[in-house]
DNA sequence: ACCTGAACACCGTTCAAGT
DNA sequence: ACCTGAACACCGTTCAAGT
């Protein structure tokens, strides 16, 4: 290997991504500046460009990669057909607010409403892929008559919307991550059990 | 009245805010620049500085003037005693949801997580005002034993967090504003009766 | 008190030219 | 195929000087 940076870089848009999303947790969206991921990797500021047509297309791949893993983690936590309901929506919501918690920045990016005409459908996608977990969830649940009849995609809704806007509150700092965390499993009570008393 | 501009505005700080509120909601926040409002309302590119220590500043100015008009909506729809619990808590949601339909790029402004540590204590208060209006009614409600008992703030959270929800999906394109809204008396049913079968 | 004009240090994007 | 260097048209912010 040689001292010197060879003119290539060889994986550039992977260190771009990667130098990218150190930068989102550090420092925040507003701080993304594509010249200067391309001074902290050692490359001209142009070379940017050859990988991604302009910096909402680097700021939609980070978005994507993002999907994938929260994805992964609602997938992976949906996997456990022995638990009860509850405990099943537990799970799935301590996953999605794990998440939240430990990608804020990242999540805001991932529901910003300016992406790309190409990546957008990538996005809904990828949008539609997570709530394919809730739902699957409520489907098997009202077959066996634990969740109320009606279109699965409204109830989906219901409990989506109510993880999601906890979600958001975190990541815009206006819920205590650990006060969110901690009221989790009274929070999906709630949801399923309802406001009014039975 | 002369056809030459002043050397003194006038009233250039709400000229401002008024001009940025325009490009907001016509091409979203990313489009916002200090000196092109500068240009449009006649007056040179350092002139913002003299109101607005710098742009965060004008979006945190931005953001105060949302919650001031969210958070009087929402005492307006709180303000029918003579309805039901659900009727009550129907309009709240439907203020709160118009006003994301209505707003969506300035609510995404709102609850964005970069504040300037001069607005943030305001801003927190804001959130809070807009918490109270939920606050009420459910305690209101508790008190005729119409919904649950337990800490008023949990229950105002699981309420608020599911239309937040609701309003970050459809700020963020991920919900269609109309669905939202002709499915909002369902999804207000659900809330208060639970998605568990009674 | 309020605004201007010039200056500074940054941006994103494009494109001929280099390897 | 991939990257560079220069160029272009923008930014936000600061500050002496003007009214």
């Amino acid at each position: 290997m040689s001292a010197t940076r060879p003119y290539h870089h060889g994986d550039l848009r992977s260190a771009l991504l990667r130098s990218a999303e150190r930068t989102l947790r550090e420092k925040g969206a507003g701080a993304l500046s594509l010249r200067e991921l391309a001074r902290d990797i050692g490359v001209s500021h142009a070379a940017p460009g050859r990988h991604f047509k302009d910096k909402q297309a680097l700021l939609d791949a980070l978005a994507l990669d993002g999907y994938e893993r929260l994805n992964q983690a609602l997938h992976t936590a949906a996997e456990h057909p022995g638990l009860t309901l509850e405990e099943r929506m537990t799970a799935l919501a301590r996953a999605y607010l794990g998440f939240a918690v430990g990608n804020p920045e990242l999540l805001e990016l991932m529901f910003a409403r300016k992406h790309h005409p190409d990546s957008s459908a990538q996005l809904a996608s990828a949008v539609d892929h997570s709530l394919a977990s809730f739902t699957g969830l409520i489907t098997d649940a009202q077959e066996r008559g634990e969740i109320v009849p009606g279109d699965p995609e409204r109830i989906t809704m219901v409990a989506a919307a109510s993880l999601h806007g906890l979600a958001a509150l975190i990541a815009g700092c206006a819920l205590e991550a650990e006060e969110a965390l901690a009221g989790l499993d009274a929070h999906v009570h709630l949801l399923l059990h309802g406001l009014r008393p039975r």
